[in-house]
RNA sequence: CGCGGGGUGGAGCAGUCUGGUAGCUCGUUGGGCUCAUAACCCAAAGGUCGCAGGUUCAAAUCCUGCCCCCGCAACCA
């Protein structure tokens, strides 16, 4: 329409710019990516890449002359760095390429992984490995997209509105387990739906009933049959033990595939071996048919140990609550490492902490009414983006972000004669019919009193062609003409919008068509 | 023929590249246990792997055709 999505005129203009010669790294990149498949991950991604590239490069627009922030292009204090050149040669200058001292290039670079979303993949695919070959710098070592996070399988986009605001899941349950619901529920690399339901899911089921209840219980066995510490002696035979010895492998090979639902998977397998053999050893029976005997010892020592390099493999996932629960197992750990996950950390003897539970289980239905109660409509339900853009504005902070898009402020304010140029009438359709392969249009045939005309409107997505005809309808009469997928549009038809589907105004039947609407 | 993703028990998903008893989590049902957060353990029920052909000793997996859903792009004047 000529406009800008903000409503401002779209100007033409020219201007010099310097540009980089990627047509010339078509081939380079293609041979780099058949020579490192693993460059690109997933898959999906290293083929679209590799398609995109073999479509052709154009050369790429690099400088500005319109905008004077920015780094100056050398040699041309008129020009300034456009934005993928320099935004990308961060990585590299933020390790001081560049400067006297390449003592943290040398140690960092080249990187091990560009972790990215799979929007920018192309930037950091093509562009990216193009200027470092044009440098002569030696290439990332792995690009790695992942997807997006949805709200109703539609992405999360701030112009939207259906944005998810982790705040309230942080003040209540801190960090950790929404950083762990976020790595165990996305499959990595494909887009994932996100809900507070399935978070309250993940963590009642995972976090409360197995994670954090396993550690209460053998925590709480081990405070009581052994006067609050671990038991006096440690054990290298057992089931856990060869159970840790072919979990631990698993996981580190999924960390090191950046597969952390995987990665999960091994860690829970560990969990469940521990609560069976929780059960199969029945350590209650036994303390009280024995009391504390060594047999009893090492059945403690053996569930604390596993639990231990459970804990110690679920750091990465949820640091500070693992700092924790290594902590009231007697054995904290500032930064584990790889060598921590062997077999007989847990030193013997030293007091160990029960606690209150660290994932107290949450009662979904009675937290999401709660939050629906306090005013603040729970994310399942959110019915449209228009009202989800409150959430957009602190409750406190004055009137909602909508109002004032919904009412323009005073500067933007018609006045009655600016309306009147608008001329609104009333037309009576004649026919309609979907246009080729559109999805959203219809071509409509109306009646506007003094004469016909053909106007394109965009409701197929509600109305059929049939439904249509003879309908009267409002609309602007005189707006420029425009060609939409090739046919000429002589107006606009009025329709109130719900979360982008059209609602056609209704006019009373007997109004007569070329009726002026005010 | 615009580009891409997907269709697997009630729900959400792995598995498909490298054919060989269809797997995980949740839910459901029955039983067990009482150390633990009504948590835990065991067992069971539940699937024509979108449809139709083909290749094969063997197909969710490979090939062909078709149907449906979802993004992106092109069009909400």
């Amino acid at each position: 329409n000529g406009k800008c999505e903000n409503g401002h005129p779209v100007e033409r203009t020219t201007e010099q710019n310097f540009f980089f010669r990627l047509s010339r790294f078509q081939h380079p990149l293609l041979q780099f990516y058949r020579e490192h498949p693993e460059f690109i991950q997933p898959e999906t991604r290293y083929n679209e890449v590799v398609s995109f590239v073999e479509s052709g490069l154009r050369d790429l627009s690099v400088s500005r002359t319109a905008i004077t922030w920015g780094i100056p292009f050398p040699g041309h204090p008129d020009h300034v760095v456009y934005v993928w050149l320099d935004a990308l040669t961060n990585y590299i200058s933020a390790l001081d390429f560049g400067a006297n001292d390449l003592a943290k290039f040398n140690r960092y670079w080249p990187a091990d992984v560009h972790l990215i979303g799979k929007d920018i993949l192309r930037f950091h695919a093509v562009y990216w490995p193009a200027f470092l070959m044009a440098a002569g710098i030696e290439l990332p070592k792995k690009i790695l997209a992942h997807g997006w996070w949805l709200r109703d399988q539609q992405k999360i986009s701030k112009s939207t509105g259906n944005v998810v605001r982790p705040d309230y899941i942080i003040d209540e349950f801190g960090p950790d387990p929404l950083r762990y619901f976020l790595l165990r529920e996305m499959v990595f690399g494909q887009d994932q739906n996100y809900s507070d339901e399935s978070f309250l899911n993940r963590y009642n089921a995972d976090l409360a009933n197995d994670l954090g209840n396993t550690l209460s219980r053998a925590l709480k066995m081990s405070a009581t049959y052994f006067d609050g510490s671990t038991p006096p002696i440690s054990c290298d035979d057992n089931d856990l033990m060869r159970a840790a010895s072919a979990i631990v492998p698993e996981y580190l090979k999924s960390m090191d595939e950046f597969a952390f639902t995987r990665a999960l998977d091994a860690v829970w397998k560990l969990i469940i071996a521990i609560n069976g053999y929780i059960v199969a050893k029945e350590p209650w029976k036994h303390h009280k048919e024995h009391g504390a005997d060594p047999v009893l010892a090492r059945v403690i020592w053996n569930t604390l140990e596993s639990l231990r390099i459970v804990w110690t493999m679920m750091t990465p996932f949820m640091p500070q609550v693992s700092a924790e629960a290594l902590r009231r197992l007697g054995a904290p750990k500032e930064s584990p490492t790889r060598e921590d996950l062997a077999w007989g950390g847990l030193p013997a003897g030293v007091p160990v902490e029960a606690g209150d539970p660290i994932f107290p289980r949450i009662d979904i239905a009675t937290w999401l009414s709660s939050r629906a109660s306090q005013g603040d409509t729970p994310m399942d339900e959110r019915p449209d983006p228009d009202s989800s853009a409150k959430e957009a504005a602190p409750e406190h902070a004055g009137p909602p972000a909508e109002t004032t898009q919904a009412m323009p402020p005073d500067a933007t304010k018609v006045s009655i004669d600016q309306f009147f140029e608008i001329d609104l009438r009333v037309a009576e359709i004649l026919s309609a019919e979907r246009i080729e392969k559109s999805k959203k249009l219809i071509k409509l045939r109306v009646s506007t009193g003094d004469g016909e005309r053909t106007l394109v409107a965009g409701i197929a997505t509600k109305y059929s062609p049939e439904e249509l005809l003879g309908r009267k309808v409002v609309i602007v009469a005189n707006l420029q003409p425009a060609t939409l997928m090739g046919v000429e549009s002589n107006g606009m038809v009025l329709a109130a919008s719900i979360d982008g589907e059209p609602s056609l105004l209704i006019v009373d039947s007997s109004v007569p068509p070329g009726t002026k609407v005010k």
